[in-house]
Order: C-alpha cells, then structure tokens, then sequence
DNA sequence: AGGTTATGCCAAT
DNA sequence: TTGGCCTAACCTC
C-alpha cells in the first residue's frame, strides 16, 4: 500500500530496529542478485524520500521502489527465522526479526553517484522537513509554471514526491479544486495551501498507517467507508454537496473528485 | 480455477 | 496514450 507515507513508515521500522545493527541480506526468489553485496554489513542509515526507500549500508545503498505491487512485511522471531512464504525478492534479517520484500519495481543496489541521480529526479518531500519554507516555494513554482492538469501535477514525483492517486484526490477535494485546471492557472495561495494540507495530513499516514483525509476523521480507526471523500466513491454521493462522485482515467489513472464542489 | 483489482512507473508507440 | 511489469488479495464460478 505504498504512498509516501507507507515508505516513511518503513524507514523508520528499519532505523528504529535495524540500525547499528549487521543484517543478513537474502533473495528466496533469486530476482535480487546484488543481495550478497551487503549482506553481514552494518545498516548505517534508513532513509525515505517520497515513495524511495534507502537503505545505507555504508556507501552500499540498496534503492527500493516499491511500484504498485510492492510490500513489506517485518516478522518477529525468536529461535528460527520463519521459511519465507511467497515470492519473496529481498529478505533483510537480524537476529531476531526478518523483514521480507515481494513484488518491488526496485531494489538494487547503487553507489553515492548514481543516489545523487535519482534525488534529483525527485521533487519535494511533504515529509522532510521544510523549516525555511523552500520545499514549499519550489512546489508552488513548479505547479504554477506548468500547463500541465493539476490532478497530474499532484501525480509527478518531479513536482511533489510522495503523494499517489488517494492523496491526490483527497487534497483536490479539500482545496475545492478542478482536477483539470492548468497548473498556471491555479493561484499561488491555492498551491501553497494545498502543500500545507499534504504536510498536515501525511503525518497523519505515517503515524496511523492509515490514509485519513476528511476532517472528524483524522483520529482513531474510521472504518474504510468513512475515510475518504472521493477516492474509490465513484457514483456515491458527496459528502459536502449530496451530487454524485465522478470517475473519469486521467494519464491512465482513476481520478475521482465531486464536479459540483470541485469546480 | 480463473478473473479482477491495486495507493507506480517506464518504455514504446 | 497504451501496454508491460509483477504480486497477493479478493471476487465469482
């Protein structure tokens, strides 16, 4: 379930229990050959940008991309590690948990240079910290310095790194935005209120797990029917203004928005 | 058992 | 803009 957020969750499983620490680097399936290049190392640091996770075993860096099917799951053990079940790509364990890797569009392992290469082709991160403000002014200038619809923009990971297609929806629906208006074309109030509401409700994803997006939802465990506004509501009725949620393929993505509210 | 679906991304057209 | 990648979960028959 990889936005942004799921891969800052993981990063900070393996900083709060990987760090520091030698790990045996396996591939059960075979796909992950440069496995043996860091195994028995020490993982020195873990760190997410966007939807990219990189995992520092000294200048060995292994770059995981997770795609659409990619997941990870971390088992606790005590005397054997459990046979890994699946088609498991990449298995990093310690000597009392395994955290298992299936399905990633990639995991390799890359040096410092070819690092620099792919944070550049990064855009800001909601998740980083932003103190001077110029996460944010490059998100606004990069929205309003493009023709391109702003529901794609949110989807270009040049443009803002870690939000996907729920957070996408969701953050249009709360600015009130149409999905298909020019990026130039939106003020750049709206684009810096809407990198302020990504920076407040992904957080929110980090700490629960879970993608909470509409007010008087933030808190707790609400049910997956009342936790979004739009996403995955396609012929459902708004909840703001009762008419009917749309759903049409933008760039090959679902894009679903209310056209009343979101006008 | 077989079909559908998914919170991504890239190369080919 | 389309198809392919690649995996598991969830559906229907």
């Amino acid at each position: 379930m990889p936005e942004g957020h799921t891969v800052h969750r993981i990063a900070n499983a393996f900083s709060a229990d990987f760090e520091g620490k030698k790990v045996l680097v396996s591939s059960p399936q075979g796909r992950f050959t440069d496995a043996e290049q860091v195994s028995g190392k020490k993982l020195t640091q873990a760190k997410a940008h966007g939807k990219q996770l990189f995992l520092f075993f000294g200048k060995d860096i292994v770059r995981i991309h997770l795609g659409i099917y990619g997941k990870w799951s971390f088992q606790p053990f005590t005397a054997n590690p459990p046979a890994p079940v699946g088609a498991v790509r990449a298995r990093f364990q310690i000597t009392n948990q395994v955290a298992d890797l299936r399905g990633p569009t990639a995991c390799e392992v890359i040096d410092q240079q070819q690092l620099s290469v792919a944070l550049a082709k990064l855009g800001p991160d909601p998740l980083a910290k932003d103190k001077t403000g110029k996460e944010l002014k490059k998100f606004v200038e990069k929205v309003t310095g493009s023709a391109r619809p702003i529901a794609e923009l949110l989807m270009n990971q040049s443009v803002i790194a870690g939000v996907g297609n729920v957070y996408r929806a969701e953050l249009l629906f709360r600015a009130k935005l149409n999905p298909f208006v020019a990026g130039k074309l939106v003020p750049s109030s709206v684009a810096q209120e809407i990198w302020l509401d990504a920076s407040k409700l992904m957080p929110i994803g980090v700490k629960t797990g879970m993608m909470l997006t509409r007010d008087g939802f933030l808190k707790g465990k609400p049910p997956l029917e009342d936790r979004y506004y739009v996403y995955k509501r396609a012929g459902e009725k708004c909840r703001e203004c009762g008419g009917k949620i749309k759903l049409e393929i933008l760039a090959g993505r679902k894009l679903y928005f209310c056209p009343r509210c979101q006008k």
